[in-house]
DNA sequence: ATCCAAGTACGAAAGTTTTCGTTGACATTA
DNA sequence: TAATGTCAACGAAAACTTTCGTACTTGGAT
């Protein structure tokens, strides 16, 4: 058995890869100020606990060598926000990029910049794969 | 107080309201048979359960007249798309639809009819908004 | 009338996710 | 060295999701 791939991270997880992108390595400490800034009732001891499963579960690295465990994302950003956009991809899209890319764009107003950036994409895209 | 909106749907609830979006009302048994052929161990009274809850949460409405109620999706598919879109960006993009659209293309190898087809839909976005 | 098939309702178990109290180890400093 | 503060570990409770067995109801066929 190869050992299966990172697991969906949950609602919780997220928001603390979310920290761990941003600020790159961190202790529970780290975390745990972070997050309190946006929910401020978060027990410290919560999050501890979170950040010992996502090592089980392999989404985060923890260096052990100081007192204060540092830890790190396993994957990138970028690869999460891959996985997660393909699950839902499946789950809701039927598989249909241009749907899921249709209803982001109503989801949430997308300024004529941003539009133009992903007018860009789309030439690289195009250039690079296809 | 307005009545809460409607909750994310599960990963179950969405299997469900798959089957209710692409065949429009049906009764549970209707439910389970579809759901049957891909995931074929799944107990009738599980599928229940799970319509019995939706409702409660009125992710679907229920026409009790007829002796085997009749379930009905109450956004429409287009709606919960949004919703889980929306959700999603905030989660893990940072609200960036921009970037959201870059890791749909690249999650999955996109044709190039898909390619053009949402290069003219940014071109009726373009007009219709902004 | 009785039996059977097809339904719903209910409750509980199993699984997962989120929360946090408590304990004990280790460091800092008074 | 004793008190204080910081940390990881653990276990368990609470909350939510998924599963299904069992009981009860109803309509139709015999």
């Amino acid at each position: 058995m190869p050992k299966r791939s990172a697991p969906r991270p949950t609602d919780a997880e997220l928001e603390i890869l979310n920290v761990l992108w941003q600020r790159g390595a961190c202790t529970v400490r780290d975390v745990h100020r972070a997050i309190s800034r946006t929910k401020p009732a978060t027990g410290y001891t919560t999050i501890l606990k979170l950040m010992q499963i996502m090592a089980e579960k392999e989404l985060v690295r923890r260096d052990e060598s100081q007192r204060a465990h540092v830890y790190e994302a396993r994957l990138a950003r970028e690869q999460t926000q891959r996985q997660l956009i393909g699950d839902l991809l499946e789950r809701a899209f039927d598989g249909s990029a241009t749907k899921l890319v249709m209803q982001a764009l109503s989801a949430k107003k997308t300024s004529a910049e941003e539009l133009s950036t992903i007018r860009e994409m789309l030439d690289e895209f195009e250039r690079g794969e296809s």
